[in-house]
DNA sequence: ACGCTGATGAAG
DNA sequence: TTCATCAGCGTT
């Protein structure tokens, strides 16, 4: 997508980013999935989210332009894939939380460790596994050839249901998870 | 018999 | 966050 899309406020993004379709080249294979759970987290006023107390070498790359790749390591195994949003130094990024895998699925299966479809990106975690997302392509541009977002199905305003991020305790009052409704693929309901 | 769903606890 | 496990329930 280009400069102008990702340029869009970070509630605006999270939803326009639902039905986008998720590109990774690797290893000569095409990995891809359309996006249909997002989660908004906004600068140093969201306590949910990790630039709220500051940079830190970990978060740094939130706080630069928007439209590159933020990913972190959680729970002492698994990676969470964002978009960066919002001007720099604002510190705002959309969580990717779950993908209707749609290339790539075979080498899904075989890292996932289950052939079930539906459990193959249901999830931050599961889905940066099946696509082989890690800390290498923290930072990477999502306009560049290896990892990016290109145009998928339209979403209208109907389908798209806001519900309380998950797994968090502080703002919990903010409906800033975005998912398409009566999607299978969506991590939780 | 099979598979999906939700609840629970553990690991990291 | 995810997984293993188990109970409950509906379908084949």
């Amino acid at each position: 997508m280009s400069d102008a899309f990702y340029q869009q406020p970070t509630l605006t993004l999270a939803r326009k980013l639902l039905g986008k379709i998720l590109i990774h080249r690797q290893d000569g294979e095409l990995l891809a999935g359309r996006i249909v759970e997002t989660e908004a987290y906004i600068g140093t006023d969201d306590p949910a989210c990790h630039a709220a107390r500051g940079r830190t070498p970990r978060n740094a790359v939130m706080f630069g332009p928007p439209g590159y790749a933020y990913i972190y390591f959680i729970y002492g195994k698994y990676f969470c894939f964002n978009v960066v949003s919002g001007e720099r130094g604002l510190g705002a990024a959309v969580l990717i939380r779950a993908l209707e895998p749609l290339s790539g699925i075979s080498t899904m299966e075989k890292r996932r460790n289950t052939d079930k479809r539906r459990q193959l990106a249901s999830g931050p975690g599961k889905l940066c596994q099946a696509m082989g997302l890690d800390r290498k392509m923290n930072g990477a541009d999502l306009r560049g050839d290896d990892l990016f977002i290109t145009r998928g199905e339209k979403v209208t305003a109907q389908k798209i249901i806001s519900a309380p991020r998950i797994g968090i305790r502080l703002a919990a009052d903010r409906l800033w998870r975005f998912y398409i409704r009566d999607n299978i693929y969506v991590s939780r309901k």
